[in-house]
DNA sequence: TGCCGCCTGTTAACGCTGTTAGGATTTCTA
DNA sequence: TAGAAATCCTAACAGCGTTAACAGGCGGCA
């Protein structure tokens, strides 16, 4: 597993074959097979096991003082895992899964898969923040609310990490600018509910 | 095209092979090759005429008074977009493009291409603001507000077009969800500029 | 010691993909 | 009407993910 992560991270996952995977290892494409049901199965594994690591580093950010200094840590976190680990990042956040396989992974998940951990461990920041007077209460505005904030994150990394190779645009450093898109969405977010109606 | 737009729209990209499409125009497969050199080209082709869809949509959103209420109503564009074309936003945002491309893309690519003019609109518009005094001005910093503000805008349904279908979450609505981003954001751009540093 | 069965890894194959070469058929042109 | 050109199809190649069938070395057991 650990040569199939560096050999995603080199060529990409498209670029990586079971046969060259194997090679790589020093078998033939069959044996994989008697460890790992499917293709997508070790991607998912893979997947796993880097969102244990956007946990930690999700956790750790979510020891900041205020909610809201939370809130911007844990969005900070996002936006460095996205620039330190980009191809589990696009293997996570920017690759469709086929309708058949969503029920299937959902269905094999624990409660304590670390996806829905990482999901579950902003929602409570947003939640914090709303018992504190900062967002919008309730169950309804605190999810969605939790969305925007993931957008926000997300919204630069991920435009970086699809088009951030074309010539056509001048790309800005990605990290300030990611970072300005969280700072500005918090701020809009806290004063648009501190003055709203 | 127009037969690869319906197919594509209703199976996804990976699920429709050149011998599909080409049974589906009443042909077999070489046959499409006198037409389109590739089936990344194909894709490429189809991608143009939807930026030009996207563009247009963009150019009626930019008719707004204020600069500010234009660069939202770009952001709300964008948003509506990604609903209602979820495969062509998929092609032109989501799917990453082989190094080995771009600049072959790069190099056949006139001024006025439809994405490029896209990008030129949103940047404008941002310069605009900035010029009004509700934005930090520069060359740099019009740069950087632009592809924040892109960000924004693309947030959120670039989480829903590749998570949206996970029962894991309890998905908001989309469209006030992405909108809420891009209000938050631009609220937080602009309050950050006049009472900033 | 000799044999049996399991485990491991291989080779070969299937069905699929994008893509290309070559030939047949039809249509246009002189 | 004969040749040229355009059009389309069949067949094939190389590669993909994946599976089936087979070879070889290891253990346990009489």
């Amino acid at each position: 597993m650990s040569a199939a992560r560096t050999l995603f991270a080199e060529h990409g996952v498209a670029g990586v074959t079971m046969r060259r995977l194997a090679k790589a290892v020093g078998y033939t494409a069959p044996v994989l097979y008697a460890h790992f049901v499917d293709k997508a199965t070790l991607l998912r594994e893979l997947c796993a096991e880097d969102a244990t690591h956007l946990l930690v580093a999700m956790q750790r950010a979510a020891q900041a003082s205020t909610p809201l200094a939370k809130l911007r840590a844990i969005g900070y976190a996002y936006v460095e895992f996205a620039l330190a680990h980009p191809e589990p990042f696009r293997l996570m956040f920017l690759t469709p899964v086929p309708l058949d396989d969503l029920h299937r992974i959902s269905a094999g998940r624990s409660a304590d898969d670390p996806a829905l951990a990482c999901y579950a461990l902003l929602r409570a920041a947003v939640e914090e923040a709303a018992t504190a007077g900062d967002l919008p209460q309730g169950k309804a505005a605190v999810e969605r609310t939790t969305q925007v904030v993931w957008g926000a994150a997300h919204g630069v990394v991920a435009l970086q990490a699809i088009l951030g190779a074309s010539p056509d645009v001048r790309w800005s450093a990605v990290r300030p600018t990611a970072r300005q898109l969280v700072d500005a969405t918090l701020d809009g977010l806290v004063t648009r509910h501190r003055s709203g109606p």
